[in-house]
DNA sequence: GGTAAAACAGACCAAGCGGTCTTTAAACGA
DNA sequence: TCGTTTAAAGACCGCTTGGTCTGTTTTACC
């Protein structure tokens, strides 16, 4: 990696740190530079505006997460296990986050949902890759005779996903990860409602 | 009423409005300005600063949903009815919210709780009269032998709340009720689930 | 209906904003 | 190691920010 791209990928992960706790409208350019060590010129040499830097910081960030639950569900074989795995995963995000400030999807989709309609389309499909891995899960557990055949893989997905995230907010709300526990613990007892059998 | 009292109110419907949608660092007083048809003048005639806005559109904003949460409640009886009309509610958050731009108390959490402390000590109180809520109807619910006396009241307040929470995150980002519909109905199946017998 | 008190307008301010550009310093391939 | 390319510094720009203050208009009470 040359000198300028180890940089700007300095820059990105900053970046993204800031805007995941101060949101993008309440970070500025002076936040970066301060945060990075580096003055305007060394920031702008990498990129020609702050929504670029925002939009690449969310990839950044997105990625970040995407790996970690990855990697987590790639350990397990059965769908069950996937399924739980990939909750589990989220209790580190109060007291070791991959990244501080929480659920980077979420934070982004609150922030944009309602004004910034580039940043909405990232977060959009951060959450559909999200969705899918569950559907995907679901669905093969189905064929392989782990799951009940009758249940709806969307559904799965949309009520495991806003049960987690809504935990997360709670969690960081009240600085206090028993909720993030307490709906993990919920979502495993209904995961394995799942099973067949 | 008189026209000082108006005229507070009118700027403090229009900034929660506008922070609801776009956030406090991502509205300004030419918003608000804007917004109300007032001048600076008008507007710093009843407000010292930008944050005493956002202190006081936030309480009215949360009162809002409040209220909206309460009647909803007292229209039932029985816990598990009124846990159900509680989730049921929220349908309107995507189509027709009492406040454009979600869940005040959800969105001022996630721009908060790393930044603006004040205001998150504001929405750590608002959350915890709705966890209160639902806390009382379980435990009441239990008394009248309406819930199985092994559920913990706290679990099924984190539970709920949070799943709420995370799909009108999800439905606004999507901008489609069909993730909030799907949870609302698995949440119900919830709730049937801890009726005694 | 007159008058004291208020609500409001709008000019003004310093500081901060995102962004540009020229200059200097450092990296890097030949 | 030299020469070219590029990374970074930092002064600078116009605009917007939150906030103040004085003057004018409206309200509200006797």
């Amino acid at each position: 990696m040359s000198k300028a791209e180890a940089t700007k990928a300095h820059i990105i992960h900053q970046a993204a740190l800031l805007f995941n706790q101060r949101g993008y409208a309440g970070s500025s350019i002076a936040d970066i530079m301060q945060a990075t060590g580096l003055k305007k010129g060394g920031i702008y040499n990498h990129f020609k505006s702050k929504d670029e830097i925002a939009l690449q910081a969310f990839d950044y960030a997105a990625s970040l997460v995407q790996k970690i639950v990855w990697d987590a569900v790639k350990q397990k074989t059965d769908a069950i296990s996937r399924l739980k795995a990939l909750m589990q995963v989220h209790l580190n995000y109060i007291d070791n986050p991959p990244l501080a400030g929480g659920c980077p999807i979420m934070n982004t989709a609150i922030e944009s949902d309602d004004a910034y309609p580039i940043l909405r389309d990232r977060a959009q499909q951060a959450m559909e890759s999200w969705r899918n891995l569950i559907i995907r899960i679901v669905q093969k557990g189905i064929k392989k005779q782990e799951i009940k055949p009758d249940i709806d893989a969307e559904i799965v997905a949309s009520f495991l996903i806003s049960a987690i995230e809504g935990a997360i907010m709670m969690s960081k709300l009240y600085q206090d990860a028993i909720h993030l526990k307490r709906v993990i613990s919920s979502l495993s007892d209904y995961i394995e409602s799942l099973a067949y059998g």
